[in-house]
RNA sequence: GUGGAUAUAGCUCAGUUGGUUAGAGCACCGGAUUGUGGUUCCGGGGGUCGCCGGUUCAAGUCCGGUUAUCCACCCCA
């Protein structure tokens, strides 16, 4: 019989039992973080309605759905009906147009999944991975100091996450949709591929962008790529930002009332106590998304800039047009948060040996005092200390030896010795030290220590 | 989807101008007199050299095809 080679499909990430321990660490975090801001927990099901996941929207992200189908349906010819969900905005839309009457607005959920695109694998582009999403969906209309509350969340989290210094960058979409505007460039596509271009201003440098935008068909006049170029430099606090726009003196109504909102929204974030090292206005974040149409943000890691936005998103003025006539605007971001621990994990920065969940290994030294190992067991799993029984009568040095592979720091000894005297043997593998402890005492004593 | 590179042990890779039974490090398993691991020493298992075909007395090595992977672009978390 031959054997087939164990793998996984590319793109996907899967952990060892240790490293799976940090992670469920960074889990947990975000979730208490999201909690502490109001928002409550979703899930929905990773298979939506084919028809429902892909509304006409979808052009560039149909390529990269995942359809799923039974093999009897297969077998009769028939197309897919079901896909699986590529992020957790469309689902969120779904859902809120489908509970709409039962749902209290504004609607504050998070929802930590994993969700699945067709990608060609490369590293940080993942087949399958975690969002950790927020959003606040109003019902007709929803106030600006929701997306101040956004980055507060994600500033928050990013803290706690311990993983270095961050920087949530905030802009507007109708300030360089007005710019454009005002230079009587007003076509829904040219607009959005001048966007996307101005998205790679980080990536490839102001010189190729300007080049681009200059020689290719973008419909930019000189003066209209000057002061566009000098926009999407703006970078910094408030006063270096929305300062300098209010001196180009722009007449688009668009234009101001983008202004208007980030200025608000920096100014709110200040109210909400975020640190101002935290965040900052950059008008070169544009998005590629279409559907965002105000505030947008990008997170980046100060030490790691190479690594990319790790946590983006924005606000869109009606969420779920394709489901309900009710117009409900939301302002969300996600968290990547698949991306993100694989490269933290890449850059050598988190805890690779970091310990399990078990803290203890009740090791068995000799068969004939097996049921002393059983007691001590139950007795520290009573006490509420996650213990491990080793039943397969080993030698010593091997019980030790897997209980540091396993990441079980404390090793407790019970043999003849101990077992008259009442007592055990503790034992700290990562110190190589060891006490003899009173049995009665032992749930204690680890209790206490590191 | 477009372009480029690579394919040898579980992992990272060596393998000289084609030449006998294909190597190293790490990992894994066992041992160094049986109540002490993560250090050291010794030993061991594991590879149809991605797949198909061609050239040759002889192919891991050269040629063609194919598949897969990786990188860049595109797009994104």
């Amino acid at each position: 019989m031959s054997i087939i080679k164990p793998r996984t499909m590319p793109g996907t990430m899967e952990l060892l039992p240790r490293q799976q321990v940090v992670h469920q660490r960074f889990l947990d975090t975000i979730r208490q973080g999201f909690e502490r801001f109001g928002f409550q927990q979703i899930e929905t099901p990773a298979i939506e309605m084919r028809d429902v996941l892909l509304t006409k929207s979808g052009g560039d992200t149909e390529k990269q759905v995942y359809f799923v189908q039974s093999t009897g349906s297969l077998a009769q010819g028939q197309d897919p009906k079901l896909a699986l969900r590529f992020d957790l905005t469309v689902p969120l839309a779904r859902y809120v147009a489908q509970h709409e009457h039962e749902l209290a607005f504004p609607f504050r959920r998070y929802q930590i999944q994993r969700v699945y695109r067709g990608e060609s694998a490369q590293r940080g582009r993942f087949r399958e991975f975690y969002q950790c999403d927020i959003d606040v969906v109003g019902k007709d209309s929803l106030g600006l100091t929701a997306d101040a509350e956004i980055p507060a969340v994600i500033a928050h989290v990013f803290t706690a996450l311990g993983i270095g210094s961050f920087t949530i960058h905030v802009s507007n979409r109708k300030i360089l949709r007005g710019l454009l505007a005002a230079h009587g460039i007003d076509s829904e596509e040219q607009r959005a591929a001048i966007l996307r271009e101005v998205d790679k201003l980080d990536k490839r440098g102001r010189g190729r962008v300007e080049e681009t935008l200059r020689t290719g068909d973008f419909g930019l006049d000189d003066a209209a790529l000057a002061v566009l170029m000098d926009t999407i430099a703006l970078r910094g606090d408030r006063a270096a930002t929305t300062e300098k726009l209010r001196e180009l003196d722009v007449e688009d109504p668009t234009f101001r009332e983008g202004l208007d909102e980030l200025d608000a929204v920096l100014g709110a974030l200040d109210d909400l106590g975020v640190d101002p090292e935290r965040f900052c206005a950059n008008l070169a974040i544009a998005r590629g998304l279409d559907y965002y149409t105000g505030t947008v943000y990008e997170t980046l890691l100060d030490d790691h800039p190479e690594v990319g936005s790790v946590c983006s998103g924005g606000r869109y003025e009606d969420l779920a047009s394709f489901y309900t006539k009710s117009k409900l605007p939301g302002v969300g971001i996600s968290i990547g948060l698949t991306r993100l621990f694989d490269q933290l994990s890449a850059l050598g920065v988190l805890d690779e040996n970091a310990h399990g969940s078990t803290r203890v290994l009740v090791t068995e030294m000799d068969a004939s005092l097996a049921e002393h190992g059983r007691r001590c067991a139950s007795m520290l799993r009573a006490a509420g200390i996650n213990t491990e029984l080793h039943t397969e009568g080993q030698k010593l040095a091997k019980q030790f030896k897997y209980a540091t592979k396993a990441g079980i720091r404390y090793a407790v000894i019970l043999g003849e010795n101990e077992v008259e005297n009442g007592t055990a043997m503790l034992k700290d593998l990562d110190a190589g030290s060891q006490q003899e402890v009173a049995l009665d005492e032992l749930a204690a004593t680890i209790d206490a220590a590191d």
